[in-house]
DNA sequence: GTTTACTATTTCGATCATCGAACTATCCGC
DNA sequence: GCGGATAGTTCGATGATCGAAATAGTAAAC
């Protein structure tokens, strides 16, 4: 923990910057990877995370949604989600209150699928992460969070062709 | 085993590994909409961003180098070559050692368009990483290093389609 | 110096994810 | 109920990607 404070190694900038380039540039490749492994493509292994993400949260994940979420289009969403369905990884439910709705809810079958893909590289990154004490794991978390909301602030900023119907 | 000494609000690696993830869905979604604004996909701004990198490394992009690393077979390979190099992003060259390789150069005002993309979100990076301290920068560039170390590894067993032909 | 094997890239036909636009079903205000 | 808005879906077209085969160049064997 005593690292020299003279901040002559520190990373700038330019240095992050690059890191976090190579990082989600390999994440890209990874997901492309473990997605040819059961069939599903990268737009379909992000789909599934968010579902996911959102069932954890409680709030069941309509394709609207999604496809916000995504920056894909209604049509493509639908197809999708067709896809999903077909192997088994989602279901659509009509909930009572508002049938025109759709939910989209994981079975059994497609979490423990959703386990496979995840437990590896969970593993992987407990392994590497292993040295991390509790000071650092809070900078890096908070490292994580803001560079992220930089990342979105400066995506809004470019509407995207399905978004862009809505006025500003 | 948890303390709460300082550790209280110490981030778990479940709580990293979705930071990290919804940062990749985000970076993802930044990559399609500065594509879309420039005419580009996903995959041609990764290509670009790769080609930058080797470039800026002093060793030129050849096509089969940029196919292992994006993932992709050598004819989308080609094709995504053909559309960057029609927009002026990307220019080939024959060497004049083995002429059968092919270098990818990215001329002037296909670095100027790169920087473009790069510059604003640049900007909002180091905006938000305005309050990190040199130490704390050190462990976010070693937190970051380590993670895509891992993900490669994890990613490596995987053996992807037009990877798994070569054994090595 | 010719033959043979290998490597780098490209061409070709087919597949499938995505798009935009039109359509169905449902809800809400009057 | 009627009309507008909202949630999803269907449909035909486009184009990124694939696998397999072709082209061009190099290296090694003899």
């Amino acid at each position: 923990m005593t690292r020299d404070t003279q901040g002559e190694n520190a990373p700038s900038d330019l240095d992050l910057t690059r890191l976090l380039q190579t990082l989600t540039v390999e994440s890209d490749r990874y997901a492309e990877r473990f997605g040819s492994r059961h069939g599903l493509h990268r737009t379909d292994v992000n789909a599934l995370a968010l579902i996911l993400a959102a069932a954890r949260r409680g709030e069941p994940m309509s394709p609207s949604a999604l496809a916000r979420e995504l920056g894909l289009s209604p049509s493509a969403t639908t197809a999708l989600i067709d896809r999903l369905e077909a192997v088994g990884h989602v279901e659509r439910e009509r909930p009572s209150g508002d049938r025109r709705r759709v939910a989209l809810h994981v079975p059994e079958a497609g979490l423990e699928e959703g386990r496979k893909m995840f437990v590896p590289l969970a593993e992987a990154f407990a392994d590497s992460w292993a040295g991390f004490g509790p000071a650092e794991r809070e900078v890096v978390a908070r490292f994580l969070d803001v560079s992220t909301e930089a990342m979105k602030a400066v995506s809004a900023e470019w509407a995207p062709p399905h978004e862009s119907q809505r006025r500003r």
